[in-house]
DNA sequence: ATGAAAGCGCTAACAC
DNA sequence: GTGTTAGCGCTTTCAT
């Protein structure tokens, strides 16, 4: 059992209050001493700075940002998962960049429903953060009233998106996929096929398949099928996806999967079935995933930079809440690297 | 150039005030029935939540928290790192356990390192959190005794942690590389070496060596070398990690890693020199990676809870809160899973 | 360079 | 079942 108990610690430490009385001065001279907002002298500060030590005086924010309201240093940012290499680094990369700017970064997981994303934004908005960063494109209507009547900045992550609710970092996986397409059909491939994860409502990811499929189209080789599963991904759905791929289309020439964990899934799958990689079929992923140094053959794959969006996304963020000009869209680059198994 | 200007919104909606006016009560009846706490006829509810839902009124829990102080459902959590299966999972299972129980996640990455984890703890603390959740069980002697002064309940995860600050949850690493250390040796290995990373200030992870290495010395075949990196964990730093280890130590017959991303990297790294697993050579890991199940040999492995540890964590944190009594010590269980690489 | 007063939006404590 | 009063700890505004 517990020892401690959580008795409301109704006061715990000094307050402003009691800084200036100990310092012989007023709650404003302190105030601005701990803002550095100027009009004070050198030993003032000095002398308060010692006590504010000597009490161990922890600010209460709370009381500032209400007192103020501008003041706030709480950002929002919410994620389709934590769990997921890529989303994972983005939002590692953007609470490090915050943090140096010093925000604290309150997190979302929603699964990509949009009704979580809701819920949780209307439980943020209560906290009335300087700033929310989203992931994707697609909200529900209540998310984006919410977000207009409060008119705090909101970057758009992930998903390039040429009409933002105010700015957007992202990659644009249309070229991406017509890229890796025109890329597979150069190396002479024609008889394409696709496994991903089965979108939900909204679309986080498919957009690189309707790249790849338009650059397939163009060249009159269009994709043969695809295997969309309901699952999450991982190196084992890319395993049994492109098992129950090829068990419907056994000639195909080619595979294009959503990440690099699906590829590498599929590229064991053959090594398992012995079927030869590329010789037999090609094998393409997305991401960059760093397990992919180790394989055996190098994975042809998209690299991309997940810590340049969470960076980016940070720093746009802090520009608008300084008021400083910035860019309404970022598309972060993206290059495609071919491996050995395409 | 951005559109929008983040002016201040001095005023983002309705208040407690306004919703009051428009429904023709008094503040503390909106307040009493949005908080639900009784007092209020189903009447007067009704026409208050009518004006709710017409002025679009979100409440501000700074104001609230700020009030009564006991009020605040914001919890913070510092882990190592974001990016790391392991990590991230924790993460990820403690926010949405959190998150049920009606509380939001503050987040911090501390790089293990103890001095980031105090400024973090310093500016978490600055939003009177209602509890706080940390990785480990190194921290400053500065965070300890903030810990102390504001009393508010502390999860302490990952290492298990017979003598917490308040309460503890996580795995036992000392008996899981003491029982792989007995596991090897039973299976005839007698050259045992160990990969890992170099540990930093903070032991995490560490200790499953150690406990490795007491196993091995109670058999009388001591580990015979060890490879520590200064690195990050990774499929990569196993695959390099062990090549060196081997270049130093060849005739070793068994490897045990700090974690499955190594171990499947050296496993890679085996394959590549064509060594033979586990004939010439044991490998086992510890987490129980996905990825280890598409491997063409199955990983002999500790499979863990990171779910388990972030659930109970943050269950045991509301526990806490609410006053309920709970344990002080919980040690998630593991367990060896032999596989086809030892 | 410094201070005094008012107020941010809510809840606790106490009326009625 | 409902209202009134006071106050949480800061910042803003205006004096001095």
């Amino acid at each position: 059992m517990s020892k401690k108990t959580s008795k409301s610690p109704r006061k715990l430490g000094a307050n402003l209050a009691q800084i200036a009385d100990a310092a012989g001065v007023s709650k404003m001279t302190v105030s601005r001493i701990l803002r550095d907002s100027g009009g004070f002298s050198e030993e003032t500060r000095e002398r308060v700075m010692r006590e504010i030590d000597r009490l161990g005086y922890v600010p209460n924010r709370l009381a500032a940002t209400f007192g103020s309201e501008a003041a706030s240093t709480l950002v929002g940012v919410c994620v389709p998962r934590v769990t997921s290499r890529l989303y994972g680094e983005v939002l590692e990369s953007i609470d490090r960049t915050l943090f140096r700017f010093g925000y604290q970064t309150m997190i979302g997981v929603n699964d990509e429903l949009p009704d979580v994303e809701e819920k949780w934004l209307r439980g943020l908005l209560s906290w009335r953060p300087a700033g929310v960063i989203l992931s994707g494109r697609s909200h529900s209507s209540a998310t984006l009233e919410l977000l207009k009547a409060t008119s705090i900045p909101v970057v758009e992550i992930w998903d390039l998106n040429t009409s933002p609710l105010d700015v957007s970092v992202g990659f644009n996986h249309f070229d991406c996929g017509h890229e890796m397409g025109q890329f597979l059909i150069g190396r002479g491939r024609r008889r394409l096929g696709y496994v991903g994860i089965q979108p939900s409502t909204t679309t986080m990811g498919s957009i690189r398949s309707e790249g790849f499929q338009k650059a397939l189209s163009s060249a009159g080789h269009p994709l043969v099928a695809s295997e969309l599963l309901h699952d999450k991904s991982s190196f084992y759905a890319g395993y049994y996806g492109t098992e129950n791929l090829l068990s419907r289309e056994s000639n195909l020439d080619g595979i294009y999967y959503q990440d690099d964990e699906m590829a590498i899934g599929g590229l064991f799958f053959c090594q398992a079935r012995n079927i030869d990689v590329p010789g037999q079929l090609a094998i393409a992923g997305w991401g960059g995933m760093e397990a992919a140094s180790i394989l055996p053959q190098r994975l042809t794959t998209t690299m991309v930079s997940t810590q340049g969006v969470g960076k980016q996304a940070a720093e746009l963020l802090v520009a608008r809440l300084r008021d400083e000009p910035c860019k309404d869209v970022v598309v972060v680059p993206t290059r495609l690297v071919p491996g050995a198994t395409a």
